[in-house]
DNA sequence: TGACACATACCGACTGTATGGTATGTTTGC
DNA sequence: GCAAACATACCATACAGTCGGTATGTGTCA
């Protein structure tokens, strides 16, 4: 366990580290069950180091749901969904996409904000608050495809862009929790296939064979 | 604050009082937000009662997860949905029996067996595990109807019943997740009624104004 | 250029309390 | 009179948070 020392390269980086680990601690164990000291031993910094850079734990919860937005919102704008000329084709790239990035561990595709706001939404406003300024900022990326496919293909249906924009999450949210009921991601990719489906219906569109 | 007496009436029911506690604490903080001293003084008991009822704090969380489905599958059986005479209406009537469900504060209407899932499915696999059971096993009370229906009105489509009635579940679960993160119930309602939509699609049945 | 002030970033021992769990009674129904 | 159903006092530990300190950078002015 290597102490950081004077001189050390690190230095100035305590904060995201300690950011870094409670992505993945949280996701792991979620926000009660863990600990400062296991912050502290994951990012390799001391108890004071935590404390210096936030007030409390509750605070921590708050720069983590805030650090989790940065984090998505760079990876999901890089992400080749938005290639497609077409905007339905775009909205349906993103739910292939957040389909196709449900591997590996349970803690690496889940969400660290649907977990925590499911957890303090009543004990920690604060962090309810940022969870949920996460999600629905998230959600609003596709309100504006949806939007533009629903008038560009002349769509009358009783439903909103917005509305869809967060069913969509709901849906993803959702497999999270069934995959980990069940311990398979496959109940989450499941979900993903009945929002494709769902949503060609929605615009009139023949389903394709499930890539 | 009314301690339990020598004589009292309630004498024996210790284990079911604590089990009705924690279905309320728990949904409104976590299983691990929630502490054995909590659930003893909600359910008026001692701690010397708790641990002679239960081995563990992850014991009453598995013992919760069983009343949970006890309750709910008694609740679900009597409930009215199941009296139209075509399965694709009891289907349907479950769903807006599920949307008419999500009223009053987020605590009353949400899931115990999902919030617990999301929180320990690493931590704690036989509470994860009774959860799962749960869950999964009210998801199959609805198979049946929704295979009858898929074989009356002879549906071709590229889907399952026992994966639609999966689906079914992670709406609902998913709405949950939203409407904590929003604070706002209306999320959880409006995830039921696309699903009713896209039920209605897959079954190619006019969508009827919204109850 | 260098001395000084000041700020930021960290260190790690310490503390008060909360928590899960135990040991040992006491009461009650059969 | 025996076992189940409690009650009460207690314990070891783990926990969030504190505090006095040190190391390193940075701006300033002679």
């Amino acid at each position: 366990m290597p102490r950081a020392t004077k001189q050390s390269p690190e230095r100035g980086s305590a904060r995201l580290r300690l950011l870094d680990a409670a992505t993945d601690i949280i996701r792991d164990r979620g926000f009660a069950a863990t600990t400062v000291d296991d912050l502290c031993k994951a990012a390799d910094v001391t108890k004071g180091a935590f404390f210096h850079h936030f007030a409390s734990k509750d605070a921590l919860g708050v720069a983590a749901a805030e650090h989790w937005a940065t984090m998505t919102t760079a990876f999901f704008n890089a992400a080749p969904y938005h290639d497609p000329a077409d905007p339905l084709e775009r909205v349906l790239a993103y739910v292939a996409f957040r389909k196709a990035m449900i591997t590996g561990n349970m803690a690496e595709f889940t969400c660290l904000v649907g977990t925590m706001a499911q957890e303090v939404y009543e004990s920690s406003p604060d962090i309810r608050e940022a969870c949920g300024r996460s999600i629905f900022g998230h959600a609003a990326t596709l309100e504006a495809d949806i939007e533009a496919a629903r008038q560009g293909r002349a769509i009358t249906g009783n439903w909103t862009a917005d509305s869809l924009s967060r069913h969509i999450q709901a849906v993803i949210q959702g497999g999270f929790v069934l995959a980990k009921a069940a311990n398979d991601p496959e109940c989450a990719r499941e979900g993903m296939e009945h929002l494709d489906r769902y949503i060609r219906q929605l615009f009139h569109v023949r389903e394709e064979v499930a890539a």
